[in-house]
RNA sequence: GGUCCGUUCGUCUAGGGGUUAGGACUCAUGGUUUUCAUCCAUGCAACAGGGGUUCGAAUCCCCUACGGACUACCA
């Protein structure tokens, strides 16, 4: 078999923020097209205006910007086989529409949308569940097949609102190799006469697909398992146009199911399981609506890829973090799954805490400083990168490490209640009094000296860690747990620890 | 309802005729740690059901059940 260029697109539909399941389809196509070094086409299939969300489009293009996938074509970077989106291609389909119908292979149809409910109503009520415009149906139809041919020229020369539908024949198997799926067989009694081109002069999404994958010269369509149902009409248009040898190999992914419960993970999920299902934040133009985003939350787009890859994909070792190129090595749509996966929640944290952890305080600290200076503190870069170095083995997010240790920054202006509670006793204040005067004496303040001070005031004192830590700490962090004292102590510096304990000497009252 | 697709621990999954059915997340327990977190160890926990085929089926075939997608002049 000769060897295709592997041309893959991700063609959504502007009709709003693209969902992470829209971003794991992105994904896929990214990977499988950097892995055969091929081409990641990016097409708007706005065909529909009447379901256009202004700011969709964008959002799109920023999303996957973020999430690092690198567009080759695209209206947003050009490329030779635009125009990319398919209001703007407009003109290029109608003669395809007529080729078919010059073929026989598709007719007008002039039914109203009144008279197209009458139909299906009818049908309803004789028990059929759903109604198709099809083999059988469309003789008692207003079309091309049925009125004479003067009567259809004569309502073409008039301009009469009509659509092309296609003629779906009798009794065919229309088969193809599904790559993930295997062979899928449909017989054509099962599909109906899907309309192909729009009363508004627009292609439907069904043949608008088809030419502009042809024309692009697509070589592997991966979309999601939704669109499996129309595959054999789109194998059937392939051929009807001639372009066989030309049809692209069909990928169809199993689909993002929602964690409670089931069916696929929507759009309208928003916030109310309880996290995001946007790449980021989105506010919808009409409504005012916002939904929050990943990126927003604090995630990294290389851990919310990560995990993305991994819904539906795996590649069959026990390796699980990943970075993108690692993914692109790695990927095949051999191992991509059949059964729809539902999200989870936990793992995705999982993953952001491992990349977290795998960077240094050097590399944290300019993330955190912004996350600062919102709420007004302000430190050097390298005390930062000393407190990131420090938390980030207890922190998911960046944003945890300002939670958990905001004593880094400033004073504690309260005390954790349940540690007064529990350990500040009678004795305490004598006990850090004595502890304060003896770290005041040392000459260095680093985390050993500081702990070698520890143990020997412990000792000297006949006490247990028990009796002085908490206190200690409760003193200068505000909190009854948290990073090493030793550490934390030495990097706050000696004046401010004993400033510290003084006003919680002051403050603290049982 | 019809068509198509699917079904291994709670979740993501490995495993494709002979395995103590493996890993990860979550959870629990123990160890380490002044505490929390980390880390380490251990544990809980699955082949939807029924028939075949076979010496032998999680694995191949059929049926049933369940789940999902689709069923627009939407994509």
């Amino acid at each position: 078999m000769e060897q295709r260029r592997v041309r893959v697109r991700f063609a959504p539909s502007p009709t709003g923020p693209l969902h992470m399941g829209g971003v794991r389809t992105a994904l896929y196509n990214y990977l499988f097209a950097k892995k055969h070094g091929g081409d990641f086409l990016l097409r708007i299939e706005d065909t529909d205006r009447s379901r256009y969300v202004s700011g969709a489009e964008q959002y799109i293009v920023d999303a996957l910007a973020w999430c690092q996938m690198g567009i080759d074509e695209g209206a947003s970077v050009g490329g030779e086989n635009g125009p990319y989106r398919q209001s703007e291609r407009k003109p290029m389909y109608k003669q395809y529409a007529d080729q078919l119908i010059e073929s026989g292979y598709a007719y007008y149809a002039f039914d109203t949308p009144e008279e197209l409910n009458e139909m299906r109503e009818r049908m309803k009520s004789a028990g059929v569940a759903s109604p198709q415009y099809n083999a059988v149906t469309r003789s008692g139809m207003k079309n091309s097949l049925t009125l004479p041919a003067e009567e259809v020229q004569k309502r073409l020369n008039a301009n009469e609102k009509h659509v092309i539908r296609i003629k779906m024949p009798r009794n065919e198997d229309v088969k193809f190799e599904d790559v993930i799926r295997g062979w899928v067989s449909v017989n054509t009694n099962n599909l109906d006469d899907k309309v192909l081109f729009k009363s508004d002069g627009m292609p439907t999404y069904h043949l608008a697909n088809v030419v502009d994958d042809y024309l692009m010269n697509i070589s592997h369509v991966i979309r999601g398992e939704e669109w499996l149902p129309s595959a054999p009409l789109h194998v059937l248009l392939y051929q009807y146009l001639g372009w066989d040898t030309h049809m692209p190999k069909f990928a169809h992914l199993p689909l993002i199911l929602r964690p409670d419960g089931n069916g696929k993970l929507s759009k309208r999920d928003g916030d109310r399981l309880g996290f995001p299902v946007f790449p980021t934040n989105w506010t919808n133009p009409e409504t005012g609506e916002k939904s929050s985003g990943y990126r927003e939350r604090g995630y990294y787009p290389e851990a919310f890829n990560n995990m993305l890859a991994f819904l539906g994909w795996n590649p069959g070792t026990t390796k699980e973090l990943f970075t993108m190129d690692e993914l692109i090595e790695s990927f095949s749509l051999d191992r991509v799954g059949r059964a729809g996966a539902k999200f989870d929640f936990d793992k995705t944290n999982w993953f952001n805490q491992q990349y977290l952890r795998k960077q240094s305080g050097e590399e944290l600290a300019p993330q955190l400083k912004p996350l600062l200076a919102e709420v007004g503190l302000v430190a050097d870069d390298s005390y930062v990168a000393n407190v990131c170095e420090l938390m980030k083995e207890r922190a998911t997010f960046v944003k945890d490490i300002l939670k958990e240790g905001r004593y880094f920054f400033e004073a504690p202006t309260s005390y954790d209640e349940k540690t007064i509670k529990k350990k500040w006793k009678e004795s305490t204040p004598e006990i850090i009094t004595e502890l304060r005067d003896l770290l005041g004496s040392l000459n260095s303040f680093d985390p050993e000296s500081i702990g070698a001070c520890f143990k020997i005031f412990l000792e000297e004192k006949g006490l247990g860690f028990g009796a002085v830590m908490p206190g200690f700490r409760v003193s200068v962090t505000g909190l009854g747990a948290g990073a090493s004292m030793n550490e934390i102590a030495a990097l706050l510096g000696k004046d401010e620890v004993l400033k510290r304990i003084n006003i919680a000497l002051k403050t603290i009252k049982k």
